[in-house]
DNA sequence: TCTACTTGTTGGAGCGCTCTAATCCTGTTC
DNA sequence: GAACAGGATTAGAGCGCTCCAACAAGTAGA
């Protein structure tokens, strides 16, 4: 396994190895003629560059490092695909790593990451606290995504919560619905402005917001709603805007188990518009967050701080789309 | 940015730089006294180390590079807790990277990998062709999950797919099945076995094999289905084995649209025990595949590869298993 | 007391590359 | 024919680390 280095191939190619260097890195101050021996030689000796050896010499590195805190979701999924090509665009590469929701794990994943100097850090859904983050960011430019932070060295990137949730209460108002639940998201991530957003919306139509204490899982959801049977007896919510699309799923099971039809008895509002939400045997109405964008707009800010260009953190917060499928209806 | 060397920690600490790399290293060979001076300096400055620099100096690298072919399935997530865990038991770090399932990204995929030099390298479920395997597997140990091989070179682990779908075949048998038909995943990876495993245990009940030709998504699976329904009129199978999950749920929603109920009027099994065949909602019978075991394995390959301890190549084939849920009864 | 080890520590070479400054070429101009 | 410009090429230092050989400073055995 002893690969050849520069050196292999400048001797091949009968030039020297900076050369190599100049012709490796498309330097236009080559002659047409060596370039054309270099290569071919490089080939020869199916020579490709050592990216350790480069950038500890340039002091630079071309790849930025993402931290998916849950490999599990494909939510993520998105988010890298928008962060992989605005990346490789500029041409950066990604080097991926994840912590698996855990803070402990998160903090040597981070640590990881860091060891390896990439241009820049993205970390996309962490746990680890706020000093961690400050910590990882003295060390590299960094943006967050799906957290928010006020730290002035962090950029972040997320999704309009609190409209969104607005845009579900909408939708179930426009549809003739006045007695409208929300099963929330507890501490996790991006939980509260969902919340308030759902509150402060209810409010503004007039009608009385309840929320159900819940977590980001199915079971968490349907928890939820067998408590809610319980409590409310036969007088049900007409609608549930849910946590999340697991939530949702997981509301919807509970309430067909107990022989409540949706959307016929009551209507059903996801958030994240996940895969999982556009399966036809699902067809959950969803919030949608441009995930797509979150990520290039990730890459970008990381990209900006990269080259020097901006110094002040910038704080992207999208606007969430309404995804109407087959969960909702009229009362 | 200017990050502390270990020059700086020795300067801070009064030793040499050579002495705060077997600190950092762990050596015993270091006095008690020495090594704690050495950890203040470090913490003091915030020093850490640089993983190029290290793996340069020393030739050796302590991470895997793996290689996920498509983020968006959960069903990796699960492969890469087994390879984490395993790694993780042996000092060594993952660094994974995406193809998004299309050759031409994979190669350079694997071309990034290789770049950073790992020990080793999982391919998950590549779909590059496979000169580009071996080529890559002279560079580094080599192993590839869910994905075949006959070269020498590199250490295969898939699940026995012929088994798996006999697995299937043999539940809805033993429920009374007969007319059971199987919807397949195409040219898709591993799904020959599964089909050949359909065919070669219908053959063993004495009853007749039937496959529709389809793909692992759920559009796939809900167009066989509409096939299926016109081809057959009323006189449906009362069984479906599906490729897999997504298929399996596809095929589910179009019964469902057609007024067919299941499993009251037709079981559906499906294959690889994602996440989604565990919802309530969905509660899917289906067949799973050891996926921590095979990360672990996958990890362990490796190692002894990296460690010299085996050159032969080593073909795991894992035992699957049946999970039953809600989809299936009997006829 | 001398030698032989052991234990802890260090200088220096070198990993594969980049980058700066110097050098080598042409060819052009006066 | 000398002087020069400007592009193509190269030597050499150095990135942050590891590793080897060498070296003090004890400790034990003869």
């Amino acid at each position: 396994m002893d690969r050849p280095t520069m050196e292999d191939v400048a001797a091949r190619a009968g030039v020297s190895r900076a050369l190599v260097s100049l012709v490796m890195r498309g330097s236009p101050k080559v002659s047409e003629h060596r370039r054309a021996a270099v290569l071919r030689a490089a080939d020869e000796l199916g020579y490709s560059p050592h990216a350790m050896a480069r950038s500890l010499a340039s002091r630079t590195s071309h790849f930025l490092g993402v931290m998916v805190s849950d490999l599990h979701n494909a939510f993520w999924a998105e988010i890298v695909d928008g962060l992989d090509a605005c990346a490789r665009e500029h041409g950066f590469e990604l080097v991926i790593n994840t912590g698996g929701r855990r803070a402990p794990r998160e903090r040597q994943a981070l640590a990881s990451l860091l060891s390896f100097r990439p241009a820049g850090i993205a970390l996309l859904g962490p746990v680890v606290p706020a000093s961690a983050i400050e910590a990882a960011a003295a060390q590299a430019p960094l943006v967050l995504v799906s957290r928010s932070s006020r730290l002035s060295t962090v950029d972040t990137v997320n999704d309009d919560g609190q409209t969104g949730s607005g845009l579900a209460v909408d939708h179930l108002v426009s549809l003739g619905h006045t007695d409208i639940v929300h099963i929330d998201g507890g501490g996790g991530s991006q939980a509260a402005p969902r919340r308030t957003g759902y509150v402060a919306a209810m409010r503004r139509h007039g009608l009385r917001p309840q929320v159900i204490r819940s977590e980001y899982t199915d079971v968490a959801g349907a928890k939820a709603v067998r408590e809610l049977l319980e409590a409310r007896g036969s007088h049900l919510p007409t609608a549930v805007v849910a946590a999340n699309d697991f939530n949702a799923i997981g509301a919807i099971s509970a309430f067909e188990e107990a022989g409540v039809r949706v959307p016929a008895d009551v209507s059903v509002v996801g958030y994240d518009n996940t895969s999982l939400a556009a399966l036809r045997h699902v067809s959950l109405t969803t919030v949608d967050q441009p995930r797509i964008e979150m990520g290039r707009l990730a890459a970008e800010a990381l990209l900006q701080r990269v080259r020097g260009e901006r110094t002040t953190p910038v704080r992207h917060l999208l606007r969430p789309s309404l995804i109407v499928r087959s969960t909702t209806a009229a009362p």
